[in-house]
Order: C-alpha cells, then sequence, then structure tokens
DNA sequence: TGTGATTGGATAGTGTTACTCTCTGATACT
DNA sequence: AGTATCAGAGAGTAACACTATCCAATCACA
C-alpha cells in the first residue's frame, strides 16, 4: 500500500498523513527505493488511533505523542507507566513548588474522606486539586456529601475496569492506558444523557 | 475599584482583563467619565468564574461566553437551556446529516440497552455516538456489559444532582449548567485516583 | 495649577498549534 | 517517452489567547 491509498483507507488528506509521519506519531513504512515507501494495515489502525485520541478524546499532537509512546514502549511498571499517561491528560497543571508543605489541601481532604490511598506525586491529585478549586473559584464548591457519592461511584467503576484488565504486561498497560484516555467521554456524554433521562424521569412522574 | 484594583484583585495582567471586557466575557464597569469606570466584587467574581471555566474546565473563550450567557440570560425552559450548554461543551461534534436514517447507530444501541430515554437532538447523543466511534477506531470498543455498568454508576450521579437542583427558577439553571461544565474535571480526576487506590488495594491483597 | 500617572478604547503584534501547500528530484506505470 | 506519483523538506496559513503599544482624556497630588 503507497502512501496516497494509506490516507484514501484513513480518509485523511494526504498531507495530514505526512504531518503525523514527520511528527513520530505514526511509524514510516518499509522503504522500497529512494521514493517510495510500502504501508500496511499497522499503519491504517494507529491512524484511527491517532485520530480517536486527537478527536473525541480531544488531546493535542503533542500529548498523542506522549500516549502513543508509552503504550509502544511501556516500562516494566505498570504503576509508573498509568502515571505518566495520567499526566499527559488533560488538563494541564503546574506542579506545585517543592517547599509548600501541603500543597493539595482540597485534594487531601477530600481523599482522606474517601479513605482512599493515593501518591501525592501522582498527577490526578493536583489534577483534582485544581478542578476542586476551580468550583471554589466558581461559587459552586463540592460539598463532602457530593465528593463522598461521586468518589463512591467512581471507585466501583475502577473496580470494574480492573478486573477486566489482560494479564499480560503489554496488552494490560495498552488496555489500561487507552481505557483511561478513551472511555472518559463515554463517561462523560453518559453523565449528561443521564441528567436529561432523570429530569425526564421526573417531569413524567408529576 | 478602578480596573488595576481589580486585576489586582483577581491575580490578573491587566491586557488581560480588557481583553475579557472586549471579547464580552466580562461586563463594563459603570463608566464615571470617558476614561474612568468603577468595578465591584461582581466583577471580581465573574473573573474568578470565567478563569474556572477556561482553565481547569478548559473551555475556549468562545465556549466560555457562550455558557456565560446561557447563565445570565436563560430561557424559561430549563431543559432547553441545559441543551445548549451541552452542545457546546466539548468534544465539539458536526451534527449529522439530516437525511440519514439512523445516525447515531452506537448511541442508540447503547441507551435502549441501558433504558433510558433520550432526545436524538439533544447533542450529548451525538457526543456519545463520536465517543463510542472512538473507542471502536481505536480498538477498544465497550462491551455492552461494560456500558450498563457505567451508565448505572452514572445515572446515580445525575439523580444525586438533580435532587439538589434549587427551586428557584434561575438558581437552577445557574446549577445545572455550571455543576454539569464544573464537576466534570472532578468526575475524571476521581476516576484516575480510584484506578490507583484499587490497584493499590489489589497488590496490598496479594 | 502644573505634572506625572492612570484610564478606556482601539489597533497591532506575538507565540503556539494543527494542519496545508509548494517545491524538488527521483522513480514508477503505460 | 511521457505522465503521474512518490518521499522528504520547507514555508505558508488560519485560529486562538493573549500581550503590547498608542492615544487623548482625566485624575491625584504638590
Amino acid at each position: 500500500m503507497r502512501i496516497s491509498a494509506l490516507a484514501a483507507e484513513a480518509e485523511l488528506p494526504l498531507a495530514t498523513v505526512k504531518y503525523y509521519l514527520r511528527e513520530g506519531l505514526l511509524h514510516p513504512g518499509i522503504a522500497s527505493s529512494a521514493t517510495q515507501a510500502s504501508y500496511d494495515e499497522s499503519h491504517v489502525r494507529r491512524l484511527r488511533l491517532i485520530r480517536a485520541l486527537t478527536g473525541a478524546v480531544g488531546l493535542s499532537v503533542q500529548q498523542t505523542r506522549a500516549i502513543l509512546t508509552l503504550v509502544d514502549d511501556p516500562g516494566d511498571d505498570l504503576y509508573i507507566t498509568l502515571g505518566r499517561a495520567v499526566s499527559t491528560l488533560p488538563p494541564a497543571v503546574h506542579e506545585a513548588s517543592g517547599d509548600d508543605p501541603d500543597p493539595y489541601p482540597r485534594a487531601r481532604a477530600a481523599l482522606e474522606a474517601l479513605g482512599q490511598v493515593y501518591d501525592p506525586q501522582y498527577a490526578a491529585v493536583a489534577q483534582l486539586e485544581a478542578a476542586l478549586a476551580a468550583t471554589e473559584a466558581a461559587g459552586m464548591p463540592m460539598s463532602e456529601e457530593r465528593l463522598l457519592e461521586y468518589g463512591r461511584h467512581l471507585r466501583e467503576i475502577a473496580a470494574f475496569d480492573l478486573e477486566r484488565m489482560p494479564h499480560e504486561p503489554h496488552a494490560a498497560v495498552e488496555y489500561t492506558v487507552l481505557g483511561t484516555a478513551l472511555y472518559e467521554p463515554v463517561l462523560l456524554a453518559l453523565r449528561r444523557l443521564a441528567h436529561q433521562d432523570v429530569a425526564a424521569g421526573r417531569i413524567a412522574a408529576t
């Protein structure tokens, strides 16, 4: 398959495929001569994955490359790899100054209330802190009650996810990293639809 | 309060405050002369809300303006207002061509499996379709089992949210629109942390 | 009542991002 | 032999979120 056939297969402009090649998101084809290379099904799959991440998940090209690199070439520690993946996922958050004794007070309080263990280095802690700070700044702070309710359901979802993790290490990394990123938009869309459904149920019950 | 004091209060560069004024995100101060206007606490709160939406929630200035306009000036129908708000929330999705008999097959199947009523016009349906299509394109389709599990928990979260909705119409709009947008980053951060916590529990149990 | 700073308002400039276009020389089909 | 396509590189573009500069008017203070 030549590059133009690849572009057609993936329904992308040729120039865009070249751009992804240049940016290192797509692995090069096998060069058969100085001006010819052949591409295969793996390139088509990769392009679909790239579009899934830049499209529905909303990642930038840089973030997408970071995620793809992790999936392609995971370390031997799933925990560290997932940590790296989460730290590249939005929202981006600047790390706290090293000398702050309690850099994440809201997140710490929340996680203690939930009885969850956590690694303060983990990017999601800073993300939670930023998200909670934003709710306060906007004048709609999360009550502890709401936090407990949300946390309880998300823990069950997380437990469900973990139960279905493949055993083989490489597959486990792919499942975890991609599952974290790809299922998030589904989660948000389902919540928005659930609001609609519950509201409709309320009205019908009147 | 003059504009420089407002900028200082909100910890933003003066030029940025002027930019938000120009873009119509921030209401003008009361002009006391041709070159003087005075700002008050409402402007400080508004700036904090703007930063919450553009920062943690990750909205663009355009999207932020759309949300703020809805909150400031909601129609008399909460349902329609929420629909408009959801349609401006990411991920952006192009509407289907009007003549497609089944534009959202994955979303339809999912919502039928969940037994949820839904309005096909609702933007979240297209968002769900795009999110499910992305999981398939990436080679990690959502199983029906996973969909049911996610949907169940999100419905409970949605029911919790709706129970706490204020009665007064204007407050209800603000709560619903801002709650949808502001709590989403919290939801995602909590899921990421729950993965970590559940994984830690697994290891400890070994 | 001068004088230096600040204001609102407008315009222009900047750095980033995600493409998109154009060019070049080499190679492939016919 | 002639046309088309290729890989690779570079430049160009449009949108975005600021950021900077300029101006005349006005204010605060000496």
